[in-house]
RNA sequence: GGUUCCGUAGCUCAGUUGGAUAGAGCAACAGCCUUCUAAGCUGUGGGUCGCGCGUUCGAACCGCGCCGGAAUCACCA
């Protein structure tokens, strides 16, 4: 049973039966701070034009109606317009049973809703980077949280496999390639792709400089540059389905795919399905077709569709080139009904970076407009790009973190740190390995998941990650510790019988935030917001190290007490390992 | 210029629907390993919540106006 909605229920029956019914006014019950005594605060201001009393005589005529009818509420006490209360240690102890007796803690029975979430959606012509790795962590998180509240989830990824910049790179590698495939270099796929993607920026570039030294405008040498022209040329006859050239787009695709799943596989992200635009991108046309004859959509002289959004304060957006071409909008569209249609959706969540915000507004809109009232549960994930301390990523300067160079990179500082603290000692390569894995990743993940989605983001690879403070290693670290005080209980044959009746004041502190945990994860499902169970879950496990490090639990005399403690520290260590579960972190049993 | 978003400690970030004296971590300083893992714990210092006005019992949060920053407004995706 939900605390706040329990006590709502009590206090709201004791105030209409003081001050008569309450018609739509709303009663503030929140937590109480900690500086005060109580464990929840109702706000009784909203109420004195009803009691027609001080805020004082307001809330202590409440309080004590409520001690006196409430076998639940042990105390009170009153400061200013806030009526602390106090709940017996009786009702704690049986809200601990129950966190304590269920093992779906936090997860929310099936609501037969079904939502769609896209995230990735890669090129084919590069390695992934820093902002895909934003990108990849959220998709993932926000689709394990809405599991948690009962959702089902479809996970999908749409890659960008066709256009300009793949023929940029399928050209480079054709004419300075010399044949060299992944095997031969040893070089990941999506790598050796990647670094034909800049040899054409390279030969393109000296190509512009030649011919503004014969003379030619620097807008005349970008059209008509040799390599250009071929990539180009080169599109088009992939669009012609050219076999030669069809058959090294797939080839190459293919190195990319390989090196992609490696990566998705060290993040520990995957997909349901995974569309293609090569298939998708003539998708929408009918659609443009309808939007005509409603005549919502207008073709000007050029035969180009357009719609008009002025009259809602945006611009005039293209809808169809001239030739009948779709462009990027046209697809979405197209995908967007084609995925409501096949798959009966109730929601779709698209995770783009927000350069994309206003192409996601003009999509909704342009839906709405077109009659499709699921257009409202389009919902963009838009988060904020990841800047380094000199400013922005930029490929072509070369200061773009690499993904798997940043994996790597984390994975072996993990290391070095655990060796230096002797954490490894006695273990197996083998464990050695899956310990900095974890530890290392959970670093990564955490420091960017436990940041406000919309927000941009600062990182410093020069100094890493930390994992002291409000890390993930922290989370993992007191995981691990409980972990072990479980063990060696149970190398000592502690009786765990549950004796309600001992929970101290500290006790309560924490099984108060266990039992905050599931709205947490609700609240985090609502505003698609992993950095909610990031927060939650470093505060738990604070409180835990707080209270439980100065004394032992295991030496405590009274069985009952120690008793008691351990299931304590075997529910926190539960949800903690739940909550990060929900954030894609694994969670060490020792480290 | 239009649209959207951001501005909280030296730095990186929290702050749930408006509530009590503004919260962590890092960095700095002072303590704590014969007690369950010191990736830890305890304490100290550090703030005109960008600025102003308004709404009300009450504003970091809501409204309006400024200032500063970001994204976007392509027959690219």
């Amino acid at each position: 049973m939900n605390i706040e909605e329990f006590l709502y229920g009590v206090v709201k029956s004791s105030v209409e039966s003081l001050y008569g019914a309450l018609d739509g006014e709303q009663l503030q019950i929140q937590k109480t701070r900690k500086e005060f005594e109580g464990d929840y605060t109702l706000v009784v201001f909203p109420l004195l034009r009803r009691s027609r009393k001080s805020p004082e005589a307001t809330a202590a005529e409440v309080g004590e109606y409520l001690v006196a009818n409430c076998s639940e509420i042990s105390g009170f006490n009153v400061v200013k317009g806030f009526l602390n209360l106090s709940l017996g240690v009786g009702f704690w102890a049986q809200r601990f049973a129950e966190i304590y007796g269920d093992d779906n803690f936090g997860t929310a029975p099936a609501t037969g809703r079904t939502i769609m979430i896209e995230y990735s959606s890669p090129n084919t012509n590069k390695p992934l980077h820093l902002g895909h790795i934003r990108n990849n962590l959220l998709g993932y998180s926000v689709a394990q949280i809405l599991k948690a509240n009962g959702h089902n989830i479809i996970k999908v990824n749409l890659v960008n496999d066709r256009g300009i910049h793949i023929c940029k790179s399928m050209l480079a590698w054709k004419l300075y390639g010399n044949g060299e495939t992944p095997e031969s270099s040893g070089m990941k796929g999506d790598h050796l792709v990647g670094k034909y993607y800049v040899e054409f920026d390279k030969h393109y570039k000296e190509q512009i400089k030649e011919l503004v030294a014969q003379g030619k405008s620097e807008d005349e040498a970008k059209k008509t540059a040799p390599v250009m022209l071929a990539a180009q040329e080169m599109l088009r006859k992939w669009e012609a389905k050219d076999p030669e050239v069809y058959a090294l787009w797939e080839t190459m695709n293919g190195w990319v795919y390989d090196g992609f799943d490696v990566t998705y596989k060290a993040l520990g992200v995957d997909f349901d399905k995974v569309y293609y635009e090569s298939q998708t991108y003539l998708l929408g046309k009918s659609l443009v077709e309808e939007g005509l004859a409603k005549g919502i959509f207008f073709r000007k002289e050029d035969n180009s569709v357009w719609i008009d959004l002025t009259a809602d304060g945006l611009d005039q957006k293209l809808l169809l080139r001239g030739d009948g071409t779709s462009v990027y909008m046209t697809q979405d569209l197209g995908t967007a009904f084609r995925r409501f249609e096949d798959n009966k959706l109730d929601d779709m969540i698209y995770v783009v970076g927000n350069e994309q915000n206003y192409h996601f507004q003009v999509l909704k809109l342009i839906l709405k407009k077109l009659g499709y009232d699921w257009s409202d549960n389009i919902y963009h994930l838009s988060y904020g790009m990841v800047e380094l301390p000199e400013g922005k990523m930029k490929s072509r300067e070369g200061t773009v973190v690499d993904a798997d160079d940043l994996i790597a990179d984390m994975v072996s500082t993990a290391r070095e740190m655990s060796k230096e603290l002797g954490k490894l000692d006695g273990c197996s390569d083998e464990e050695a390995d899956a310990v900095s894995t974890m530890v290392g990743l959970g670093a990564l993940k955490y420091f960017i998941l436990k940041v406000d989605p919309k927000k941009t983001m600062l990182f410093d690879p020069r100094e890493s990650i930390d994992f002291n403070g409000n890390t993930g290693p922290f989370i993992q670290y007191t995981h691990a510790r409980i972990c072990s005080i479980l063990r060696k209980a149970k190398d000592a044959g502690i009786d765990r019988s549950l004796q309600c009746g001992d929970i101290l004041p500290v006790e309560t502190e924490l099984i108060k935030t266990l039992c905050d945990y599931p709205n947490v994860v609700a609240a985090a499902g609502e505003s698609f917001a992993p950095s909610f169970i990031a927060n939650y879950a470093y505060e738990l496990a604070k409180k835990f190290n707080g209270y439980y490090h100065d004394y032992s639990i295991l030496r405590e005399e009274n069985t009952a007490i120690c008793a008691m403690r351990l299931r304590l520290a075997e529910s926190v260590a539960k949800v903690l390992k739940s909550a990060m579960k929900l954030l894609g972190i694994d969670v060490p049993d020792r480290m």
